[in-house]
DNA sequence: CATTTATATATGGATATCCGTATATTTGCA
DNA sequence: TGCAAATATACGGATATCCATATATAAATG
């Protein structure tokens, strides 16, 4: 069981706080998108994956040449509901940002 | 305002963890009682009080000699939640162990 | 003003974290 | 088998973090 100290290290950097929301957002999602989507090499992303899943945090399945990555459904209820503020977090922000371009645009006609 | 980051930063210390939940269960407290409750020494809480401080998540305030600290309530909301999950987690351990001497006691009776 | 209590900060060293680069491993396929 | 694509790991250096100790500051009090 990871410990609370643990769990916030393991967010408590931009590229594994970036690669968590994509998981969380994808379900399940192959190291290939996330450096394409991230923008980062190779080995950076891998690194933060193999930190990620050794703290219990990701859940990894290959498939062929590919490697799918999740969140780990047996974290405890605390982290589930801490990831679950990140995902909800970061869908606002969604919103907000095309409720804003929607706006801009509506005053541009 | 604080970034998501730099607020798993803040939690990503077990000292730094258990200041905001002591701070958290008291409301206000001053730095005497943090010193005494983790019997850490007074730099040590100060050092991280500071941080704490300087990163938004706690107001300081003097009443004479002593220097009170609370939760910064102009956190973020998203903020201010994950900091809910952490003193709920917390109430409900001390009601499980409680629960379990209960238990003991009754076993031995 | 001198002293005591509460709190904050500075300094230097030990350890941890992060990164880029190079290399290893695994799979699919000719 | 040999090669290419996807992924993982090893290595060395730069930077960040944490701590103990010493010292500074602020308020209360005699």
């Amino acid at each position: 069981m990871i410990t609370q100290v643990d769990f916030f290290k393991c967010l408590s950097d931009q590229t594994r706080l970036n690669i968590l929301k994509l998981v969380l957002s994808k379900q399940n999602i192959c190291v290939c998108e996330l450096t394409e989507q991230l923008e980062l090499s190779q080995p950076k992303i891998s690194r933060h994956l193999a930190l990620l899943r050794t703290h219990g945090m990701l859940l990894d399945s290959r498939q062929g040449q590919w490697v799918y990555y999740s969140v780990n459904p047996e974290l405890p209820i605390w982290a589930i509901n801490i990831l679950n503020i990140l995902a909800q977090q970061d869908d606002d922000a969604m919103k907000s940002l095309s409720g804003q371009l929607g706006s801009i645009s509506t005053f541009c006609e």
